[in-house]
RNA sequence: GCGGGUGUAGCUCAGUGGUAGAGCGUCACGUUGCCAACGUGAAUGUCGAGGGUUCGAAUCCCUUCACCCGCUCCA
């Protein structure tokens, strides 16, 4: 193999990180469809909403992202809190489950909102949530006010003389001539509410030949869940012990009212779900190192650390069953100066094994649980041996080692991922000869880790960089490329993030050296 | 879904009722001595889509789709 010689390049790096601020969106998008990293899902009929397609070097730096989330999650885990390292263990479940799963995970229910717009006031109001106060001595108007508000006398006294008798009906009962006649809560003229239309965030299909509301599936809208219903699988045939975790990557749907910001948020999406299952005493200590593990991650990506943020949720935004929550977030272009969301840290308790966990009580609606045929706990062994050796009373020892472990889930989009690398990695160069954008990926995550080039097309400079091609491919994705000028052929590996390059030049031949 | 904006070649755009254009990029051949060189040639268009007005529509009208910004939602 030749030696690498002296290189005359100009490094197209700035010195500090570039604030995102200062990269455009447009351009980052731009880039991206031009060198096959992203484009628009079914381009060529239009295209559709939320939905994109990964051209091949998009292909290539998202799987690399996958690989290394994957080593650095299931192959190679770190050493944990107490010395020992830590046991995750891969699954790969259907993206299609019984609906049941749906229904006791809280998502049928969370997910479903009935919502009415106001043509008037551009509002927007849940719909069991307006109550309109229907006159019935006449046709109307109808006058709306949200739950919880008594009609206010003012506000009658403009549409009636006198203060009639009103009766108060759900805005989801009312007919279609009462909704016609209706005056939204923040409107002045009747007719301006559209009918309820309800909305779930999950996208449904129909397994087998018969459409009906008894057939529906859903699309898994996350991860997780297939983890959790396995959890007893893994348990019984893996010889793992709590504290451990299961770890999944695939694609998830969520019909999202909004798809924005090229593929940040889209209705089709990538996740890299971990659910770390923990005795609920020490749930703490592990939610703790995943934050800062889970942190420290995103800089081996090569994020720069000025550019990510640890953002902990205050009371009022967890959800009700979550202890603790932190977002890694990521100073995107679209965000800068503000931070959005690229991966959630949940101490999500014992909702989730407890939600599909056989005759016990969801800890959301307080229904017991009849669908399930299994109960997703743990008889925590070393426990029991530890509460002997201390003493402890037998009824204490049996209660308390048997108990529905606790879970950290840290959960990060990949897709998502993909977008960090591709803003943080985008390098305006505007003041420099050659390409007027530059990729910088770390090695292990560019698409094409290097390019052969013979300087000019001749004396033999081309035999020897197909040699050199041919050796180096064996191993890794590698172009050779003798096309145009030397200056365009580096100028096309910058823009797509290649970090390495060797020209063959009229000196490789006799001192077996290259740029 | 609502309000505003934008859709013409791979990209950036010009084209306001009369033959579909430019620059860059791509490809071929020639040339080449280290940062998008040069010469010659070539390919590439449902003018976002559908309908209407008109002798004639990229251009005017209606509808629709996609994207961008704001609201709402969210990994």
């Amino acid at each position: 193999m030749p030696n690498v010689g002296p290189n005359p390049r100009k490094s197209p790096m700035p010195d500090a990180p570039l604030d995102p601020a200062s990269k455009s969106m447009d351009d980052i998008v731009a880039l991206a469809k031009r060198r096959g990293f992203v484009y628009p899902a079914s381009e060529i009929y239009g295209g559709l909403r939320g939905f994109w397609d990964y051209g091949p070097l998009g292909t290539a730096l998202k799987n690399n992202i996958r690989d290394w989330w994957w080593r650095c999650m299931v192959e190679c885990p770190p050493i944990g809190p107490d010395g020992e390292p830590v046991s995750i263990v891969g699954l790969d479940s259907a993206i299609i489950q019984n609906p049941k799963t749906w229904q006791h995970s809280g998502h049928v229910a969370g997910f479903t909102d009935p919502l009415v717009d106001c043509t008037e006031t551009q509002k927007r109001y849940r719909a069991d949530h307006v109550v309109i106060w229907v006159n019935e001595a006449s046709d109307g108007p109808h006058l709306a006010f949200m739950e919880n508000e008594e009609p206010n006398p003012r506000r009658v006294r403009k549409f009636y003389k006198d203060l009639p008798e009103l009766k108060p009906i759900s805005f989801m009962e009312i007919s279609d001539e009462q909704r016609a006649n209706a005056i939204g809560p923040d409107a002045t003229k009747p007719g301006s509410l559209t009918e309820p239309r309800t909305f779930n965030l999950m996208l449904d299909t129909f397994p087998g030949p018969i459409r009906d509301e008894e057939n529906k599936a859903y699309l898994r809208p996350e991860t997780a869940q297939g983890i959790f219903l396995n959890f007893k699988n893994v348990l019984d045939t893996m010889r793992v012990k709590v504290p451990f975790g299961i770890a999944q990557i695939g694609k998830s749907f969520r019909n999202e009212v909004t798809p924005r910001n090229f593929i940040f948020r889209s209705r089709e999406f990538e996740q890299m779900e971990m659910e770390f299952f923990c005795p609920p005493d020490d749930s703490m200590k592990w939610y703790e190192f995943w934050r800062n593990e889970r942190f420290n991650w995103w800089l081996t990506l090569g994020v720069a650390k000025e550019n990510l943020t640890l953002r902990d949720h205050p009371p009022d935004e967890l959800a009700f069953y979550s202890k603790a929550t932190v977002d890694v977030e990521y100073r995107y272009p679209f965000t800068s100066p503000g931070f959005g969301e690229l991966e959630g840290v949940a101490h999500r308790g014992s909702y989730d094994l407890t939600a599909h966990s056989k005759g016990l009580e969801h800890q959301k609606t307080g229904e017991i649980n009849k669908d399930s045929n299994t109960k997703l706990d743990y008889f925590d062994q070393e426990l029991q041996v530890r509460l002997q050796a201390e003493g402890k009373p037998k009824d204490e020892i049996k209660e308390r080692s048997r108990y529905v472990p606790h879970v950290i889930e840290p959960a990060s989009g990949l897709t998502r991922a993909v977008l960090v690398l591709l803003c943080e990695c985008f390098t305006p160069t505007p003041d420099r000869e050659g390409s007027k954008y530059v990729l910088s990926f770390k090695p292990k995550f560019a698409p094409i880790k290097a390019g052969i080039f013979p300087l000019v097309n001749k004396d033999g400079m081309p035999e020897i960089g197909q040699t050199l091609y041919r050796k180096l491919r064996e191993k890794d994705p590698v172009e050779y490329d003798g096309q145009q000028s030397i200056g365009k052929r580096y100028a096309r590996m910058d823009e797509i993030g290649t970090p390495f390059c060797f020209t063959v030049d009229g000196d490789t031949a006799t001192d077996n050296t290259v740029t």
